[in-house]
DNA sequence: GCTTGATCTGAACGATTGTTCATTTATCAC
DNA sequence: GTGATAAATGAACAATCGTTCAGATCAAGC
C-alpha cells in the first residue's frame, strides 16, 4: 500500500489522537469541542472527520487501544515462579505501566460514563479481564497457602484501587523515585495479603 | 423570619440541589444542562437562578458541603484510644460514610477539574485536611511502635485509595454486607501498616 | 505538466448552551 | 378584597455545539 496520492498526512491521524487525549485528560470529554481538538492540531474542524467517524469514536478508540495495550503488556510480562513472585510482578507492572501514561489512564477511569452503552460494555469487559488476572493470581496463592485472604475478590479490588491511586498524586519531579514507590507499595501489598 | 410573603418554596432549593446531584453523578457536570436540571425539578430553567448564582456555584456549593460534612462527621467520631483503635475507627468510618452517599462522593472525585481555579483550591484544601487527619494518626502509631511504615505519607495515600475504591464496585444488593466489607478491609489495612 | 485522488477549508445546518429579564402567577399580611 | 412581594414563566440573547459538504488545495504517478 504505502501512501496514496495527494497525501501529506499519515501524520494528521496520530496528531489528532494525541491532541484529543491531552484535551480529554485535562478538561474531560464533554467539555472539549471538536474545534478545540482541531485547533490544537492546526486544522479546521471538518478535517477531523477524515480520521474519525465522530467524537464518540475518538474516545472509544483511545480507550480500547489503552486497554488492549495494558492486557498485551501484562501478558508479555515475566511473572517469575509462584504466586508471590507473580504478585510482586503485578504490583510493579501496574504502577510502572500506569505512571508511564497518566493521560490514557485518567481517561480510562473518568470517561466511562461518556461511552455509549455498547462501547461501555466493550471497555468494561476488558477491565474485567485485567482484574480477573489479578484475582486468579491471588486465588492461586491462597490455594497453595502463600497468601491469607478472607475474600479473594475483595482483596483484588483493594489491591487494584491502592495501586491505581498512585496516579492521582505522583509527580515526575516529586519526592520519591518510581522504584522506591514500587518497593514501598509492594511491601504494603505483601503484608495486606498476609504474606 | 420564617417564610416571606408570596413564597411556596423553601422546597424548590433543596429539590434543585438534589436533582443537580443526581444528574451530575450520572452524566457529569459538563454533560448536564441547566434545562435538564430544571426539567427534573419540574420548573423552567430561568427559575433555577432564584437559588443559585450560576451552574458553577451549583457544583461548588455541593462539593464544599460534602467536604465540610465529611470533616465534621470525622471530628464527631469516637476514635477510641491509641493509634490502633483510631485507625480502625477511620477505616470503618471512611467506608461507611462514603457508601452512604455515593453520588456526592463520585462528584467530589470526578468533577474537580470542572471547578474554577479558586473554587478548586478551596475543595483541594479540604481534601488535604482530611488526608492529614489520617496521616497524623498513622504517624502517631509509627512513633509509638504500633505501626511499621516505610513512608507515612505513602501509607496514607494507599489506605485512602484502597478504602475509597469500595465505592466503585459496592452495590446495596451485592454479595457482601457493609459490616463484612468493613471487617475485611480493616484486616487488610491493619496488615498493610504492619500491625 | 496534466491527471488523479486524498486532504483540507470555510461556510453552513439545526440544535443546544448558560444566562437575563419583563411579565405573569401565587401566596401571604392586613 | 387589596397591596406587597416572592417565585416562576417563557421568550429572547449571543455563543457554541457536532456534523456535513461543495469546492479549493495539495502531492504523487505518469
Amino acid at each position: 500500500m504505502a501512501r496514496k496520492t495527494g497525501s501529506h498526512s499519515e501524520i494528521t491521524g496520530p496528531l489528532i489522537r494525541q491532541a484529543a487525549e491531552e484535551l480529554f485528560a485535562e478538561h474531560g470529554y464533554a467539555a472539549v469541542s471538536m474545534r478545540q481538538i482541531a485547533a490544537k492540531v492546526g486544522v479546521q474542524a471538518g478535517a477531523l472527520y477524515n480520521y474519525t467517524a465522530d467524537k464518540q469514536s475518538l474516545l472509544f478508540d483511545m480507550m480500547q487501544a489503552h486497554m488492549d495495550d495494558l492486557l498485551t503488556a501484562w501478558d508479555a510480562e515475566d511473572k517469575g515462579q509462584g504466586p508471590m513472585e507473580a504478585l510482586e510482578a503485578f504490583t510493579r507492572f501496574h504502577i510502572r505501566y500506569h505512571l508511564a501514561r497518566p493521560k490514557a489512564v485518567f481517561i480510562a477511569y473518568m470517561e466511562l460514563r461518556n461511552l455509549t452503552p455498547e462501547n461501555f460494555q466493550v471497555i468494561e469487559d476488558l477491565r474485567q479481564t485485567y482484574e480477573t488476572h489479578l484475582e486468579d493470581l491471588l486465588q492461586a496463592g491462597k490455594d497453595d497457602g502463600t497468601f491469607t485472604l478472607a475474600d479473594t475478590k475483595l482483596a483484588a479490588m483493594a489491591v487494584i484501587a491502592m495501586l491505581t491511586g498512585v496516579t492521582t498524586w505522583y509527580r515526575d519531579d516529586g519526592r520519591l523515585t518510581q522504584d522506591r514507590i514500587e518497593r514501598v507499595y509492594w511491601h504494603m501489598v505483601r503484608k495486606a495479603v498476609g504474606a
